[in-house]
RNA sequence: GCCGCGGUGGUGGAAUCGGUAGACACGAAGGACUUAAAAUCCUUUGGCCAGUGAUGGCUGUGCGGGUUCAAGUCCCGCCCGCGGUACCA
């Protein structure tokens, strides 16, 4: 019988279902880990459901992790691998501003789109677990968590978070002037201290968005989304005081199985650098002000002082001589964007007109401002030392202020010497020493002189939370007086109402100003009209929403427990599954989520809602799948009517060199890069009149040939790209099921390379992968009884090892080829034992679950494949009486010879000596050495 | 600029601990079957050279050095591509 991969996959998906075949339960609470199943979690990050639909990059970590996950379930693990929706977000809501069709409703219909994409490539997710983070019972969890936030403080001393309640107490019973402050003030100095907090902040404004967005979601400027222009503004928002782990952030990262790639890029976001703050006095006034630094050892060569256009000094140091230009300045910086700071390096800065009093010579330094200091990092203030930095020197160069050289041998004459090596000189008590010693004894220094003391600085920022944006969590806090207060945790969630229009109000408040229902009465405890807003009982509640990482942060710990209604997660479930085994997904997070969500899990161990502190073992990241896309050349010399298109072959030769074009072609009608004339000509009504020069250099008008190579064929072009509409190359997963069946999809996408790297998509190869599953089904014609001879179990066992070997090491590729050559192997031998058949059903299931059931099942059982224990594989059968010796001579291979196995290094070296061939190879000399690895090779040196 | 990753046939890639480079697959070429085509099967397939041929020789993993009996793999110095990041003091 073919393989009819349509009826099987059909079949056994439904058979899956019928018997909830991967339901996962959480072990009753009279088990532990110690008498159930061990648990084994696998997680994928979960997927934004764009309107788009799933394309074949999507599925390849879904694809590895789901074969992990098969893999210890057959190893006897409880095995939680869940799915779920990062459902709220920016391209759902733009496309309401476009449509005005309900974010919601787009959502759930491409959210049904992707189960239904998802559950035709046969993945063994238990759908039960399913989590959105749009939908109210999660949601909840996000306020909830939010509430937590607010009410704790980081108590730099224990390094926890702490409820804010033991600050208060502390206050109350320390500082006499707590009790003092009216309950407005207490609230103003609370926030302070609060992990989620409300401050005003220079914030990444997106005018085209109308949103505030996090450092992460801007790149160069521009929008990462959409790539709008980005530009600086002060508002009034909520932020997660992420900075406050930046330690153990960094630290953590020591402790977890991630790629050294990828860990790099979180210490560089984070961004320590140890250093010193020193006060240095300003002319004419009591009160100093504090720079940072990393280099104390040049304190001998600052020969001016830098502070950002938004530092709070500024206003301290104008004077009336230079405060007109100092302020046309602020201005004009004020109307930079981001992308044009970035975009023009030209040096820019304005006088003062004050100047600072070096704290050990006693010199007057001006004092300068320039947007190269920045006001978010360490005091937004600098003492400049040109000779050793080359910012500052070229600012120095551009004001023609003294450079003096501090290291020995530097020549700063054309530029500054930046390297910490080397001697120092003009340095007073530090001559002599190397830049390292320096360092040291200033930060000494400075500290028992009191000018200054060591500090250590963090590039990492607080989050910023706030977006002015409708689809995103609702903030459960309502304002009195101007101060936010929670809605109280009993009342969550806190849906989000319906709005008449998506776009922000006229006024410019965010999206939500349109709702009526949108007011908390204190009194009652509920959602009521704005109308009734009196700031007595009735207050407005706040109008933006929740980021996008705010439901991405925790979910990985929600389907642990998802129906929970009581908890975010219940105890015996978190200590029982414990953390993320291992988790896969792309590198884009990188800095963003995979920064959030360690703080957010870290912020809930402290507070003893997870058990663990890290809350992903081992990640790996997913190479991207890039499109490959192809061209046709439009012929565009003089004489073109802009209807000829010349074969890519020839697009180097004259009369058509430098004269084509290149056009993205659809990659549905090429085949092996030759075009289908026919399926072009009637793609669009521009090229109904294309007319070709084929590879042959022949033109012809009008004869739609493709096929063989007697026929005339238009070789098209090709490149790698980015998978997109735009590019016309976009391969859709359930089209290659439709085509080919999802075990061949999930085989071909493991067998395109190594999982972490990037690839393009190459329909061009699945052939020979879908002509595999079809000899190795033809093979299970008629399993039969009988012993298995020992080369059967040779190559059964072959494979076991190495199947289990791939799975273990994430090297899913290689397992493929392992699987062919154990098909050709067995198929050699004409193998139709049910003993071996069977066992090839089992190992291949977690690659090609559907085909091995009914491998399984033609093999006479009638329970599931993917329910048999994983086999071991016994080294007797690998085993071989002779070992194949290479031999070499001078390091090049010569010839092999089969030796037995159990002859010594002497033994191997005399036989080899010995042997016809080798004389041969030795022309009448004699060898200098001969190298003998048992088992391995032999190598005569001459 | 800095950090990270990569560079192996026409293509995707294999070589897992320094030990036969190019497994496996695609593509291509030739052949079988067929009225024909598709499908299927068989053979060849890194390059160069010699030979009618079996075969043999040289060369070959981005480039240049080095270590080693032996290097795609280790070390030093470059080149190129991709990704991230950037006035972070």
């Amino acid at each position: 019988m073919d393989y009819d991969f349509r009826a099987i996959e059909q079949k056994w998906q439904q058979r899956w279902d019928a018997a909830h075949a991967y339901k996962v339960a959480n072990p009753s609470e009279k088990d532990d880990r110690t008498t159930s199943k061990k648990p084994y979690y696998v997680l994928d990050m979960f997927p934004y459901p764009s309107g788009a639909g799933l394309h074949v990059g999507h599925p390849l970590g879904y694809i590895a992790s789901d074969i992990v996950a098969r893999y210890k379930r057959q190893q006897g693990f409880r095995v939680l691998h869940p799915m779920g929706f990062d459902a709220y977000g920016l391209p759902a809501e733009q496309y309401a501003i476009q449509t005005g069709q309900h974010p919601e409703v787009t959502t759930k219909r491409n959210i049904a789109r992707y189960i239904e994409q998802l559950r035709a490539i046969g993945f063994c997710y238990d759908w039960d677990r399913e989590v959105r983070t749009c939908s109210p019972d999660f949601y909840r969890w996000t306020q909830w968590i939010f509430e937590q936030m607010f009410n704790s403080y980081y108590d730099s001393e224990k390094q926890q978070a702490r409820p804010i309640s033991e600050l208060v107490s502390r206050w109350e019973k320390e500082d006499p002037t707590w009790s003092q402050l009216s309950e407005k003030e207490q609230q103003e100095r609370l926030m302070q201290y609060r992990i989620a907090y409300l401050a005003d902040t220079k914030v990444n404004w997106c005018p085209a968005l109308g949103t505030v967005l996090a450092n992460d979601e801007v790149s160069e400027g521009l929008s990462v989304r959409g790539g709008h222009p980005v530009e600086q503004r002060v508002m009034r928002q909520w932020c997660w005081r992420v900075s406050a782990y930046a330690q153990r952030l960094l630290d953590g990262l020591d402790t977890i199985d991630w790629s050294e790639s990828l860990k790099d890029t979180q210490r560089n976001w984070i961004g320590r650098s140890e250093g010193a703050e020193m006060q240095f006095r300003i002319k004419g006034q009591a009160e100093p002000f504090t720079i940072f630094t990393t280099r104390a050892d040049t304190l001998f060569g600052v020969t001016f002082m830098v502070l950002a256009p938004e530092s709070e000094y500024v206003s301290r140091v104008l004077t009336d001589e230079h405060k007109q230009e100092v302020e046309q300045y602020l201005l004009r910086c004020r109307r930079r964007t981001e992308r044009e700071r970035i975009a023009d390096r030209q040096v820019t800065g304005v006088f003062t007109g004050s100047y600072a009093i070096h704290p050990i010579t006693g010199n007057e330094i001006p004092i300068y401002i320039s947007d190269y200091v920045l006001a978010g990092y360490g005091t937004g203030a600098i003492m400049a030392v040109p000779a050793h930095d080359s910012r500052d020197y070229a600012f120095a160069k551009h004001f023609n202020l003294p450079i003096i050289p501090l290291i020995e041998g530097a020549d700063v004459s054309e530029q500054s010497w930046d390297a910490k090596e080397g001697k120092m000189i003009n340095s007073d008590f530090l001559n002599g020493l190397t830049v390292k010693e320096a360092i040291a004894k200033m930060k000494q220094y400075i500290s028992e002189k009191g000018i200054g003391r060591v500090k250590v600085n963090y590039r990492l920022r607080d989050a910023i939370f706030s977006r002015q944006r409708y689809w995103g969590e609702p903030f459960p806090v309502y304002y009195k007086d101007n101060m936010p207060y929670l809605i109280p945790e009993d009342c969550l969630p806190l849906c989000l109402p319906e709005v008449s229009d998506f776009h922000p109000t006229a006024d410019g408040q965010p999206p939500l100003g349109h709702a009526d229902l949108w007011a908390w009465d204190e009194k009652n405890r509920k959602v009521v009209s704005r109308s009734l807003i009196d700031n007595q009982t009735v207050y407005p509640i706040e109008l933006c929403t929740m980021p996008g990482f705010a439901g991405s942060s925790f979910y990985f710990l929600r389907y642990m427990d998802n129906h929970n209604d009581k908890e975010l997660v219940s105890r015996e479930a978190n200590r029982y599954w414990q953390a993320v085994n291992l988790y896969i997904g792309g590198t884009e997070h990188a800095t963003g989520h995979l920064i959030y969500s360690r703080f957010c899990n870290k912020f809930l161990y402290d507070l003893g809602y997870a058990c663990e502190d890290e809350p992903f073992k081992k990640l790996i990241n997913q190479g991207m799948i890039q499109g490959r896309s192809n061209f046709v050349y439009r012929y565009t010399g003089d004489d073109s009517d802009g209807n000829l298109y010349v074969s890519y072959n020839l697009i180097d030769t004259p009369p058509y060199k430098n004269k084509v074009q290149p056009i993205h072609v659809d990659i549905n009608i090429v085949k092996n890069d030759i075009l289908d004339i026919a399926a072009f000509r009637s793609w669009s009504p521009d090229y109904a009149k294309a007319r070709f020069v084929y590879s042959d250099g022949t033109v012809d008008e009008d004869n739609p040939y493709i096929g063989t190579p007697t026929q005339k064929q238009y070789i098209c072009g090709w490149a790698v790209e980015k998978m997109s509409k735009s590019m016309y190359n976009v391969v859709n997963p359930d089209d290659i099921v439709a085509n080919y069946g999802a075990d061949t999809l999930r085989m071909y996408e493991m067998f395109l390379g190594p999982l972490e790297m990037s690839k393009p998509w190459d329909t061009n190869g699945i052939d020979g992968v879908h002509r595999f599953l079809r000899k190795l089904w033809n093979m299970y014609e008629a399993p039969a009884d009988g012993e298995p001879t020992k080369e059967e179990l040779r190559s059964l066992h072959k494979l076991i090892k190495k199947i289990t070997w791939d799975i273990d090491n994430y090297s899913f590729n290689t397992s493929i080829p392992a699987f062919m050559i154990a098909q050709s192997e067995l198929q050699q031998l004409a193998c139709n034992k049910r003993a071996v058949l069977e066992q090839i059903a089992v190992v291949i299931a977690p690659y090609a679950p559907h085909i091995a059931e009914a491998m399984w099942e033609r093999c006479g059982h009638t329970d599931f494949v993917i329910d048999q224990p994983w086999p071991t594989w016994d080294e007797q059968y690998l085993e071989e009486s002779g070992v194949k010796y290479p031999v070499q001579f001078n390091g090049k291979m010569r010839f092999v010879i089969t030796l037995p196995k159990t002859m010594g290094k002497e033994e191997v070296e005399r036989a080899v000596l010995e042997a016809e061939e080798t004389r041969k190879f030795l022309v009448g000399g004699t060898p200098k050495r001969v190298i003998v690895v048992p088992g391995k090779i032999v190598n005569i040196v001459l």
